[in-house]
DNA sequence: CGGGAGCGTTTTGTATACAATAACCAGCGC
DNA sequence: GCGCTGGTTATTGTATACAAAACGCTCCCG
């Protein structure tokens, strides 16, 4: 997080989630530049990352917006989500060593020590499910299949900041997880996946019932 | 394909393709800024792509490679693109209008016509087969999954380049596009995935096969 | 003879100036 | 009044110079 393009990456990231910006509205690369307090070179750097993370989208003249989540966007991201991360769940059932499954129980120690406080620690969990949910990627082996996800969660993970759980769906994925490691212990890639698609699956409608009902003309 | 930094992708690409350099060469911005006759700052936009290509990498400390695929690397790929590109068709089936599905015959038409002639022109094949399946992606309606494809399948295309096809498997392909389009007239989701899901395995098998076998026992 | 510190060279990262392009606005003809 | 056209400003794209970091080499010391 040293080099200049990293630092405005987060900064920029930040800005966004602070609130202080709308979706759909404008930025220009000065703008950030400032905000940030590096050159125009680094903000382009990080801005290419927004954009793919689609934070950020470019208009058809490569003018530079604030992306617009809409509600099936959100559906379609858990969707591919989903697909990706019940792979990764088998392919790491297969792969994961006992030194990898002690460190995932104690993640999800940290994890459940961030909940079980008279007030959870959302930020704290938070972190702990980002370490449990990239040590199965990490298991899984299929550096291609990291870079997607990795791509596929960052803007999620913005949007969810303003979020608040209530700390019966943060035990029940700690539960979840408990299951996963289980199905890892057992190196049973199909218990694995199964549990791992329940888990993200629940994880959607518990993120879609704070952020509305589903448009009319649903398909899947 | 104007701007600067666009053609350095496309001379970059091309260049890699020519077989002038050998994988796990190093490369250097300079040098890369020489070659396709524009600065280093577009140049460094267009490896970005070409890094999210995994065409080129990076060492940790940021210097510049070109990309070693493993046999392995290669059917991971395949084994994604099968997966998204399975469930891009299984949206599109639902999508799909009448219009749509006489443009993908239009196109199927001209991939025959590629075939069937003293000597198959395999660059018109592959013309064709991309545009077949940028159909498809486009009547998924799901613009992440589109992104995801387009990066998965941008190596692929330029790793291909010095197959040699025989005509059978060239017949097939159209073979598996005219059953697609069947599917996708009868909209029908499962058959479509299914047929898709076998297209692309047995592309698969068909690639490995001039690759090499499989290794029993691969690390890194 | 081997290992490590120091230093010059290579390579990547950043800032800045300038060029090209797109949006904006005003004035004109109809 | 409406739409077009020309020029003006805002914004992105590119080149270049310089800074920072990494590499490799040499030389010194053990």
């Amino acid at each position: 997080m040293s080099r200049a393009s990293d630092r405005a990456y987060a900064a920029i990231r930040a800005h966004l989630l602070s609130g202080q910006v709308k979706a759909g509205e404008q930025l220009t690369e000065d703008q950030l530049a400032q905000i940030t307090g590096v050159s125009r070179t680094p903000v382009r750097e990080a801005v290419r990352r927004l954009e793919d993370e689609l934070l950020l989208v470019r208009s058809d003249t490569k003018r530079l917006f604030v992306a617009d989540w809409s509600r099936d966007d959100i559906e379609e991201m858990f969707t591919l989500r989903q697909m990706l991360e019940c792979h990764a769940a088998e392919r790491a059932a297969r792969r994961m060593t006992r030194g990898q499954v002690a460190e995932m129980e104690a993640v999800n120690r940290e994890l459940k020590a961030a909940i079980e406080q008279p007030a959870p620690d959302v930020a704290r969990f938070l972190d702990a499910n980002r370490a449990f949910h990239d040590a199965i990627i990490e298991a899984a082996a299929s550096p291609r299949l990291g870079q997607m996800l990795a791509r596929l969660v960052e803007a999620p993970v913005v949007l969810r900041t303003a979020r608040t759980y209530s700390t019966e769906d943060l035990r029940q994925s700690a539960r979840d997880h408990d299951e996963l490691i289980a199905a890892f212990a057992a190196r049973d890639p199909d218990w694995a996946r199964a549990v791992m698609g329940s888990h993200l699956r629940r994880a959607f409608h518990t993120f879609a019932r704070t952020v509305g009902p589903a448009t009319d003309a649903e398909d899947a």
